[in-house]
DNA sequence: ATCTTATAGTTACAACTGAAACCAATTGCA
DNA sequence: TGCAATTGGTTTCAGTTGTAACTATAAGAT
């Protein structure tokens, strides 16, 4: 009883994974579906790239890290890091110098003109989070939260 | 009244982001961490992507599809998945023929060979996904599933 | 039939990425 | 003190990715 058919062949034996209900599969298109939107609100209009915008709203949160910090803070690595610094300070976006008792590390803030891209582009990015979340109710929200806290816990 | 301390300078006027409270931002850092795990277990062992695993993982369950219709499941782009199909055909792990009434179109099976690496994957993800899974209870399994639910069905 | 438009898939180019090698400053320790 | 090991950060190289241009086939309109 050989099937040539196009829906799950020989499923008995092979089961294959139901992408579509897959987990790891959904988180993976859920979240860059929503980066993806987020980027295209600051990708154009600044230049600006997802990791540089990271590296942002870190320094705009925490002035005066190191890079390594930086990496730390964003979950990215210390070589991505570099390169998006080396862009925001040629972009004058990010001013950095060293820091006095370790002159290997640099101390990295925004400039004035990294602070106006910031400020233009936090609020854009919570009101995109808030669209999401909007399309929840508050029970879901909360249960979002926990199971998120719980996940990201363990490994992350 | 000027800080120079690390923590939030100017919160007031510039409202920074907290990523590690920012839902964009913590489920791509869930996502890329469950999907690396995955792909640790096959990609050293197997040579293959996380781009080729997934057009694999379709082809599994949906025999005979064309390029276009790969990427459509696998919510890729058309170039990835022409690139990937190279690699999986040049391997010997895809088969490709040419469609009978439309020559444009590509009829894609695994091969014999394809169905072996398949058969050992799949059953690793699915393990992986059970460890993942199993760090919730029960009610924050089925919210889970359901808020994933909602969030793809808008813009998924 | 012919001409336009659309579709399936590949290729070319430039930007991006990760791993490893690298340099410089600092620390630990004999 | 001086030398090995560590750390902060950059560079290099090779591989990957995305966008746009391209080829080939098919469909639609006249």
């Amino acid at each position: 009883m050989s099937s040539r058919h196009k829906s799950a062949p020989a499923s008995a034996e092979h089961a294959p994974l139901q992408l579509e209900h897959f987990l790891p599969y959904r988180l993976s298109i859920l979240s860059n579906t929503i980066s993806q939107t987020i980027a295209d609100d600051y990708q154009s209009r600044y230049d600006l790239s997802v990791t540089e915008w990271r590296v942002m709203a870190v320094l705009a949160r925490f002035e005066g890290l190191s890079a390594r910090e930086v990496a730390e803070r964003t979950a990215m690595d210390k070589v991505a890091v570099s390169r998006a610094l080396a862009r925001l300070v040629a972009a004058g976006r990010v001013d950095r110098s060293t820091h006095d008792n370790d002159k290997r590390r640099s101390v990295l803030k925004l400039s004035a003109a990294g602070w106006i891209i910031h400020d233009d582009v936090a609020p854009m990015a919570r009101a995109r989070e808030r669209e999401v979340l909007a399309r929840l109710d508050v029970e879901e929200r909360q249960w979002l939260v926990r199971i998120l806290d719980k996940l990201l816990a363990a490994d992350g």
